[in-house]
RNA sequence: GGGCGGCUAGCUCAGUUGGAAGAGCGCCAGCUUGACAUGCUGGAGGUCGGGGGUUCGAAACCCUCGCCGCCCA
């Protein structure tokens, strides 16, 4: 077995040899419970960054974790086509070649992206498989597969046949670059410095009304203006008319309480094409629409000067020629929050576009219904509130996007003017018969396909066997800003054609940070590759560090000493196992589930801390705090089978002893199994180095040491022995003796078993009469218990032993000051706990114990 | 503007009903100890963001201020 644990040499065959034994493959006929994640479907816009290594890890730990506690798990991959993003991607590509999608036409574009869909499938694909994923490839899906679209069409006619499908012109969030609407949550808010404009709208009839606006472009489109009906300084202008400057339109003066008197002069120019509120406004007072612009953003005002100018040219010429005639009252310096397009970063437009909306009332409000029957459990609890909160708000879904690329809405119409709508495309017109039939050019919101994914997947709307044994899914797992664009949807959509909420838990991890606090992205240039720490590390030190860091409640900054960290744990669990074989005589051929651990406290101690551990990472997976299984089995392989129980155990192991190995080889056996989810490869490896191990490690039961083990007296007879160890060489390092040598002493209430244990463990002599304290007169005394310790140095040695001991003194001293002002407060004495008071009754004594030894 | 989270050792983070401040990395010192120098041993380093309050007792609970991040408008 070599010297060093090397990630590249045993992780290259194991994901392999687990595919082609069908270890990932569900059984939709299997009698076990079923357990079932679908992976959050990748976008594919390239390859997966540390983020998505953490959550794919997270599930794979469930998964994995699940089939060894004897479920039929189902985790199925897939990827999703994120219409705006990849078309962004695309676009930007064909842009560095010179050319444009509409040079290219619909068809070549759409096989250009039939390309990049492949190779990112296969790039996405093979990340995974080198992080050991578990998933099950015989079951991978993408958002535009046929089946898939099949799903999507039926859930857009169920939808329209319940009437809640409708086309109407609203105001949008307007992409001038993309050429699309695009929905609230893909707007990106970015603070800017502006201009705010004070602007004279003369009276008809005499006077004058002042506006205050950041977009002065839009005026070309008012059609009134509004004022707060409350508001004294205007309540006589309501009902009077005003004439726009620069075109001279009328405009109605309304009275409407949507006004805020306080921005600006409280006087509102009316844009109901372009802006949310002024449309309201409109609609409430018969205002007229005008669309004053163009879909990318120029100015659509003919016979206006400004007539086809880009919406910042406009304004520019606007503010001039307002100054120039005497309209421009003033202007100041505004900071305020404007919306652009996450995807391109382009200002978004709010403007009027007729649009395919989706009735959200009744599913709303069956979500808010399933949360408040406890169906979905959120990890952590807190964010059900998200949830819950953008539930409540939630407006109508505009799903239509005006993209080349994603589900086309199947909305048929016929020269007649008829409309058919159908989940295949129909050979002609339901209504009057013609064949000459065109689609509507939409297409859908991608999130409207990614609501299926818990059910689509397994083969809805068809009632396949996956679909009756693996829904509901049993968890799901993302970044909390996917709750509300994905979460809420899949919950949504799962109780209205399913039934049934879509899974059962929910688990928001934390945000991977760059390491200077950054957001991890590609376009930033901070995006981390896992690749590159995979081939540094190796995979298993980077899941442990996802594992580590999973559900932390708050963000976390890359470090990459941590990922290093975990690979010397690897190497630790390679060195410890080669100790372990190294040992002489005949292994055991099986690992003894049960037996009788009776003579040496170190065996009785491990197994016991051992089963503590157990149950620790068993609750930490099972309570999605796997940071705490991560900790917890770290601490035992490292902190206690390595250094205390290897150390303890170590000669006898040597010298073949059966009982020694058959406790080390159990500990490492359940280690390796509790261990094997977070780390698949290098506990896999090892466990097939180990006697009597034929199968795979990733189909063996998981440990359920029940308490079994559990031995308190143990417990505390090894916590003294590691006090006393650690004390002694403490001793030896102050006053400068050689590692090895010394001898030890102690008195009576010390069991002799602790004593001879803490002397080689220390390694010191233990002298013979543990009660003949005397004898090593000169010798050092110890705090912890009553004993000595001596050791062989010179006259410098003396003096450090005395200051150390002047200085623990000192510091024992203080704490006993600080416990014996606790219990002389009568108050304290009255109304804290009984066991509180006597913990600290029992502290003083120790430590006035521990003084005297030191006097 | 509303809401959420965070602020603990030089760095990255734990700290589960309030009852003697922790880990990893880094740092200092000492160890070629027969699994591991990807290691072992010992050690230094914190007025738990500031200020109030509740309590016998607060890193933890309440109020307030200050930064940092996120979500929703």
């Amino acid at each position: 077995m070599p010297k060093a644990f090397d990630p590249r040499a045993i992780e290259a065959g194991w994901y392999a040899r687990w595919e082609s034994d069908g270890l990932f493959v569900a059984d939709a006929t299997s009698k076990k419970p079923k357990f079932t994640i679908c992976l959050p479907p990748p976008n594919i816009t390239g390859g997966l960054h540390l983020g998505h290594a953490l959550n794919h890890t997270l599930q794979d730990i469930c998964a994995r974790y699940r089939r060894m506690a004897g479920h039929e798990v189902l985790f199925l991959p897939g990827t999703d086509h994120a219409a705006i993003a990849t078309q962004n991607v695309i676009e930007k590509q064909l842009a560095a070649e010179g050319t444009t999608k509409e040079q290219l036409g619909r068809d070549a574009f759409t096989s250009r992206v039939d390309e990049w869909y492949r190779d990112v499938g296969e790039t996405i694909v093979s990340q995974d498989r080198i992080l050991g994923i578990s998933l099950d490839w015989s079951r991978l899906r993408f958002t535009m597969d046929p089946r898939y679209v099949r799903a999507v069409m039926t859930a857009f006619v169920a939808f329209y046949e319940r009437g809640w499908i409708y086309r109407a012109p609203r105001i949008v969030n307007w992409c001038p670059r993309d050429l699309s609407a695009i929905s609230d949550l893909e707007i990106d808010w970015q603070e800017h410095q502006d201009v705010l404009y004070y602007i004279r709208y003369p009276l008809e009839d005499g006077g004058e009304v002042v506006v205050a606006t950041v977009r002065p472009e839009t005026m070309l489109a008012d059609t009134g203006v509004a004022v707060n009906p409350t508001d004294e300084r205007y309540r006589s202008v309501i009902g009077k008319t005003a004439i726009l400057p620069l075109v001279g339109r009328k405009l109605p003066v309304v009275g409407d309480e949507a006004v805020d008197k306080d921005f600006g002069t409280g006087a509102l120019k009316v844009t109901p094409g372009h802006d949310a509120m002024d449309y309201e406004i409109g609609q409430r007072h018969s205002l007229e629409i005008i669309n004053g612009m163009h879909p990318d953003a120029r100015m659509n005002v003919p016979g206006l000067p400004y007539d086809g100018l880009p919406a910042l040219e406009a304004r520019e010429k606007i503010v001039a020629d307002l100054k120039a005639q005497g309209f421009l009252v003033k202007e100041e310096p505004y900071v305020h929050e404007v919306g652009h397009c996450d995807r391109c970063h382009a200002v978004i437009e709010p403007l009027i576009s007729e649009q395919w909306w989706l009735r959200m009332e009744t599913m709303r409000d069956k979500a808010v219904a399933a949360s408040a029957a406890g169906k979905v459990q959120w990890h952590p609890e807190r964010y059900e509130r998200t949830y819950l909160d953008w539930l409540r708000g939630l407006r109508d879904w505009n799903i239509g996007r005006q993209l080349w690329l994603g589900h086309r809405v199947p909305v048929y119409y016929c020269e007649n003017g008829h409309t058919t709508v159908a989940v295949e495309p129909p050979r002609d017109c339901t209504e009057c018969g013609s064949i000459k039939l065109t689609q509507d050019p939409d297409v859908l919101d991608t999130w409207f396909s990614s609501a299926l994914w818990p059910f689509a997947t397994l083969g809805w709307p068809e009632e396949t066997d996956d679909l009756k044994a693996f829904y509901p899914n049993s968890m799901n797992s993302t970044g909390r800003e996917i709750i509300n664009l994905w979460v809420s949807r899949m919950i949504m959509t799962g109780l209205e054609f399913m039934g049934e909420v879509p899974f059962h838990d929910v688990a928001i991890h934390c945000v991977v940070q760059a390491g200077d606090g950054r957001r991890m992205s590609k376009s930033l240039g901070t995006g981390v590759d896992p690749r590159g720490l995979i081939d540094k590390y190796g995979t298993d030190a980077v899941r442990a560090w996802a594992a580590s860091v999973a559900m932390s409640s708050q963000d976390v900054r890359f470090d990459e000493s941590r990922v290093e960290g975990y690979r010397r744990f690897c190497n630790k669990l390679w060195n410890a196992t080669r100790l372990v074989l190294s040992s002489p005589g005949t292994p055991p051929s099986e690992v003894p589930g049960v037996f009788e651990v009776h003579e040496h406290l170190e065996d009785r101690w491990i197994v016991s801390r051992l089963s503590y551990t157990c149950a620790a990472v068993t609750a930490g997976i099972e309570s999605f705090t796997f940071q705490d299984s991560m900790a917890a089995a770290y601490g035992f392989a490292w902190n206690e089978f390595c250094d205390w129980y290897l150390e303890a155990a170590k000669e006898r192991l040597r010298a073949g002893d059966a009982a020694a190995q058959d406790v080390a080889y159990f500990c490492l056996d359940n280690m390796f199994r509790m261990l094997h989810p977070f780390m698949p490869f290098v506990t896999e490896e090892l466990w097939s180095r180990t006697p009597g191990h034929l199968d795979f490690l990733m189909r063996a039961p998981w440990p359920e040491l029940d308490g079994r083990f559990v031995d308190p007296a143990a417990e505390e007879s090894f916590a003294q022995v590691m006090t006393i160890v650690e004390e002694v060489r403490g001793h030896r390092q102050a006053v400068g003796a050689p590692p090895r040598g010394g001898r030890l002493q102690l008195d009576r209430p010390i069991d002799r078993t602790v004593a001879s244990l803490a002397a080689r463990l220390a390694w010191v002599e233990l002298a013979n009469e543990i009660d003949e304290i005397d004898q090593l007169e000169g010798g050092i005394p110890l705090a912890s218990v009553a004993g000595r310790a001596s050791f062989p140095v010179g006259a410098g040695g003396v003096r450090q032993a005395e200051a150390k001991r002047d200085a623990e003194r000192a510091r024992l001293k203080i704490d006993l000051a600080k416990t014996e002002a606790k219990l002389a407060n009568p108050e304290f004495l009255a109304k804290a706990p009984r066991e509180i008071v006597r913990k600290l009754e029992d502290r003083a004594a120790e430590l006035h114990a521990a003084i005297d030894r030191l006097e």
